[in-house]
DNA sequence: GGAATCCATCGACACCTGTCAATATCGACC
DNA sequence: GGTCGATATTGACAGGTGTCGATGGATTCC
């Protein structure tokens, strides 16, 4: 039944949904650091790196984008945990961190299902 | 060797990055819809209910949100594909579209090392 | 037709965000 | 120590976004 006064319901009431407040605003966070596309150029030139790793020098210039605007965004990538930061000599090193967006795949999808997903995928196309 | 100038160089040349500008912007604004935690608790509320649908008389309740609000944040879902509209007689239904969510964990991880890491985590964790 | 209900849109507001130029910081090397 | 090159931080600005109250449209029921 509807949640106020109507006397014909509509459907059963929805439960106390799975995401709480504070986790909903943990994830969203980490989504919000995804919705750039700067920053999805980003995280895709380091994909494409071996080892999924670069030095900033070598980010800030395919982009278009000035050097404080590209810094700024590694940061908000680093404090997702989407990437991690490492000094050698001189230079920056920003590395993908794999296990992050794994994790942020199973909190879009339940296992169960992305793994039934993931067998129909690669059984049509063969990728 | 570096972008610019530097006499010694700190990494290889970033290859061109697999994703373009017109693609980044596209997959940047369906993030930026999952990048509120509102919006993730109606998908999680949605997801909750069996078949994955309900209306917005049941959504509008449980989060704290105006109704003007709520029915904001559902047209941005929709807008991003990730949600269906259906009117029936007064009601309006809003319906999960499961397909999206796997494209999008398609995008972030390239469905070999996606199906590793599903089978990792089968093996772990047997949930 | 009129009233009631459900939902969307509008207008307004505070706040957040992407961007850059300028400046600061930090290491390396002389 | 001083200089130089690589990143980070700051300050400022325009534009975007979440939120709500008020209003409008659509549909059902009387």
């Amino acid at each position: 039944m509807p949640m106020r006064k109507s006397s014909t319901s509509c459907c059963a009431p929805v439960l106390a949904g799975r995401l709480e407040a504070k986790q909903a605003e943990e994830l969203a966070e980490t989504f919000r650091a995804l919705g750039d596309p700067g920053r999805l150029r980003l995280l895709s030139f380091l994909a494409a790196q071996p080892g999924g790793e670069a030095c900033v020098c070598n980010l800030t210039g395919p982009l278009g984008l000035s050097q404080p605007t590209v810094s700024h965004h590694l940061k908000v990538l680093t404090e997702a945990g989407l990437l991690e930061r490492e000094r050698r000599a001189t230079w920056i090193y920003y590395r993908l961190r794999l296990e992050r967006l794994g994790e942020l795949c199973a909190a879009l999808i339940p296992p169960k299902r992305l793994a039934r997903s993931i067998q129909r995928r690669a059984a049509s196309a063969g990728s």
